[in-house]
DNA sequence: GTTGACTCCGTACCGGGGTACGGCCGGTAC
DNA sequence: GTACCGGCCGTACCCCGGTACGGAGTCAAC
């Protein structure tokens, strides 16, 4: 149970090297133990730290989100999490109403372009499409 | 009719000079006329190239997208814009459901936070979320 | 003719999330 | 003892779509 060095640690959980330091440089971790050598010495806690950088990334949060997520004091409350988590819902959606907007206008551009004379796309007019 | 400068072009599309001057760079926008004190002038044909770029951004292609859209022999066919326009479609349709999943994962979070122990969150175990 | 707005150019910078490089040293297996 | 992998460090680079800066020349109004 020494602790494991960086590269152990990336393996363990898909991450590159690279992408260990960076966080650490970022605050995201802390400054690990070193060995004599000067190499990062990393615990479990270390571990559960990543853990917890890496599933809230794949759940749409920033470096920047994450970071106020887990510090100063270490982790927030749960209602505090919550709370992110109904931000970043009502972020998601908003980006959905605004994909949704842009799909809707592309398909109308699709039937002017496929149906009309060719003409309107052609001379780059994209006629200014409504959403509907 | 002796065209335009930069800046009532910009203006007139609601852009910035800047974005007009980083458009040419990249070959969106070719070498315009020049005054003889070097300002550029630009053409109604100039401008239309603008409104197109701008409305195709609107809809979600890339400058890269675009620029193919674009050239080289000017703008492409009614079927060619069609096609890309359907694969923008297809690109928007997996991005919107990547967001659906995270929007998912992101609601069992907040149930698993608000009326769980509070352990579960706090002690960062974002519990693997399952997509349902 | 002077002021103030506009334009020229190259280059650097922003945010987001990493990825890569290069030179040097540590650890280990044979 | 000697390969060779892994780790150390700072720094630079990637994509994307711009935005900003600074010093100089130009144009139009008054």
């Amino acid at each position: 149970m020494g602790g494991m060095t960086i590269g152990k640690l990336a393996a363990a959980e898909g991450v590159g090297v690279e992408t260990v330091r960076f966080y650490q440089r970022r605050g995201l971790l802390g400054q690990p133990e070193r060995r004599g050598s000067g190499y990062r010495e990393y615990s479990d806690a270390d571990r559960e730290r990543l853990v917890f950088i890496r599933r809230a990334r794949r759940l749409g949060f920033t470096l920047g989100e994450i970071a106020e997520l887990l510090g100063p004091a270490e982790a927030q409350s749960a209602q505090e999490i919550a709370a992110a988590a109904q931000a970043k819902l009502a972020a998601i959606d908003e980006q959905v109403r605004e994909l949704m907007r842009q799909r809707c206008r592309l398909r109308q551009l699709v039937r002017v372009c496929e149906h009309g004379n060719g003409k309107e796309c052609a001379a780059l007019q994209l006629p200014e499409l409504a959403v509907t």
